[in-house]
DNA sequence: ACACTAGTTGCAACTGGATCGCAACTGGAG
DNA sequence: CTCCAGTTGCGATCCAGTTGCAACTAGTGT
């Protein structure tokens, strides 16, 4: 689940009207698509949910919007290891990093969050001086349920 | 440096032969190229290196050995968060994971190893009880040299 | 040394996600 | 209500990567 149900909604449209960004129709739709997926979604899913909000949307609306709110932070761009070939996924960014595992048997991504992950954060941020703005981890591997299945 | 010097030469090689694969002309160059990169190379990096060694060699023989090594985990495949656009970095899969810091200011590479980072995939393994296969850990922020420049 | 064949290559055509240029439209400040 | 910078839709275009197929060849067996 890339997005908790405990988020507020409509945040991303507050947080893009706050840096006095235009609010339009077509943004607006796109928002809501983006902020009440379930799963991840890549470019094409999200223009043809917004369709069925909004019929005209046109997919160059879709990516700028996606670029959009990538440059403002708002949104991360996955690629889920590459299990579904060049696409990429978006999902609200969290208030905490998680990572990603992709099974490579039946293609299912779980999220995991571990403060030794933001450890290894704060020991490269020290060690390196390197000033950490967005994070993308991505394990490729079995989940367990493939795992157990494979015995059979 | 994505492929330090101590790495024995042909190593590459010698694995796929190892597998029982074909060694051709063709894959020899562009394992040579792959071998003795010192940057991460993109797949049309890789050709034009490849031509300068054979100059016969095609684009779509470059993408089927990558693809060929990726398949075997000799290779692994990176983005470098998106700095260059939707290009594909390559670089010899090290004996131990490093993760990658990609400057949004100079767009410079940093890489990073740490056993904070071992730690943290013992830990999926274990509490996930997921194999992991493959893992990639990419950063994006301002490394130290482009954050002391900024305050001039 | 030679022949055989499964695996490999090169070429040309194609795919599909993403981008560009530009005219028409519009959110929201004044 | 006016105005215009910012935004949108459309068509054309780009370009990394893929596919189908005929020709070629590495490596095995004889």
């Amino acid at each position: 689940m890339p997005f908790p149900q405990t988020e507020t909604p409509g945040r991303l449209q507050a947080e893009l009207m706050s840096r006095g960004l235009r609010m339009t129709r077509q943004r607006r739709t796109i928002l809501q698509v983006v902020e009440t997926a379930s799963t991840h979604l890549d470019a094409s899913q999200i223009l043809r949910k917004a369709r069925k909000l909004d019929a005209g949307i046109d997919r160059v609306t879709v990516y700028r919007t996606l670029s959009l709110l990538k440059r403002h932070g708002l949104v991360d761009e996955l690629d889920l290891m590459h299990l579904q070939g060049e696409k990429h996924f978006y999902e609200r960014r969290p208030d905490r990093d998680h990572l990603h595992m992709a099974c490579l048997r039946c293609g299912g991504i779980q999220e995991f969050e571990s403060n030794l992950f933001e450890r290894l954060k704060g020991q490269i941020q020290r060690e390196c001086s390197f000033h950490i703005v967005v994070t993308r981890m991505e394990i490729g591997g079995y989940c367990s349920r493939c795992r157990t299945n494979e015995k059979n």
